[in-house]
DNA sequence: AACCAGGGAGCGT
DNA sequence: ACGCTCCATGGT
């Protein structure tokens, strides 16, 4: 209690970090990260265990922090503000109509970098799930199970994402608490597992895509849509392409003229179309598509 | 193969 | 006010 005092009244630490093209609201919202809050003054965020106050200013992204040892780099790195976007887009295929018309509705519209547990626990949790729901629930497991950060004078309280450590220790019922349902064991087994060292998330990060995405797959409750996320998220593997039933559709409706398509042969031509930077292209297709007013779908059906 | 598990936002009626 | 749909994993 008296440490937490002490670092509320420590100095609020700033930086502006250099950055064109740069959407925060777009990215914060586009349903990759699921614990960020837009305050009065920016979104409120916690990243490697710091809370984190950003919002977007004429010559790049201002933070504000309290406890800031030893540089911004891990800021820099969950942005990624070094990444340079124009060559990203660049690398898409030019004579691509749809995915360029997506780029230009939402310039500045990022990858993040975020860590792999957290990543994965929330991934875990968005199985059938939307984007708000997977919010109330992360938000409910960091209020009960993450520890407490210090944040700015005025600011409410801020729990970090709970550790794969803090939660192998609870119950089902302690999660199901939480409102994820039929998630609750496939979450208590992946804290447990990654605690015990049983599948390292560090290690992921230096394998193979191939490798990666099988050792993803060992956990219970992850498919290949979360593996994929969590790969391109987390991992910053940049030809992982998590399709979901939004990206479906829009995938069938413009490459294929809404005809019936395998899930093999969709798989076959996101690998030939894309390019290098198909996780990117995704993300764009993704959130133009949810963003669009009314725009009309088709609904397709799996093909056998 | 079709359905359920669990849940709440966000529709249309 | 009420019912219906959404959503993507694993088990029956």
């Amino acid at each position: 209690m008296t440490v937490a005092l002490i670092e509320m009244k420590a100095r609020l630490h700033e930086i502006t970090l250099p950055v064109r093209d740069y959407d925060l609201d777009a990215t914060l919202t586009s349903g990759q990260a699921f614990g960020w809050e837009r305050g009065a003054s920016g979104w409120m965020g916690v990243v490697t265990g710091r809370w984190v106050e950003l919002s977007s200013g004429l010559t790049g992204i201002q933070a504000r922090t309290v406890v800031n040892p030893g540089g911004w780099n891990w800021l820099r790195d969950f942005l990624q503000t070094e990444v340079r976007l124009a060559e990203v887009i660049r690398t898409f295929p030019a004579d691509d109509e749809h995915l360029q018309q997506a780029v230009q509705a939402c310039r500045g519209l990022r990858l993040l970098r975020q860590e792999p547990w957290e990543c994965l626990a929330s991934f875990i949790l968005s199985s059938t799930k939307q984007i708000v729901q997977i919010r109330q629930i992360v938000q409910l497991l960091r209020e009960r199970f993450g520890s407490p950060v210090s944040v700015r004078e005025g600011v409410a309280p801020v729990f970090a994402f709970p550790t794969a450590a803090q939660l192998a220790g609870l119950t089902e019922a302690d999660l199901r608490a939480c409102k994820m349902g039929f998630r609750a064991p496939y979450l208590l087994a992946a804290a447990r597992r990654v605690k015990a060292g049983e599948i390292d998330l560090v290690a992921i990060g230096g394998m193979e895509l191939a490798a990666a995405r099988e050792q993803l797959l060992r956990f219970e409750g992850v498919g290949e849509k979360i593996a994929d996320c969590v790969l391109l998220f987390a991992y910053g593997f940049p030809t992982a392409f998590p399709v979901d039933v939004w990206v479906r559709r829009v995938l069938v409706d413009f490459y294929f003229r809404k005809r019936q398509v395998s899930p093999e042969r969709l798989r076959r031509f996101i690998e030939k179309h894309f390019g290098p930077h198909a996780g990117y292209a995704q993300q764009y297709l993704f959130h133009h598509i949810r963003t669009m007013p009314a725009k009309k779908l088709s609904i397709p059906k799996a093909a056998p």
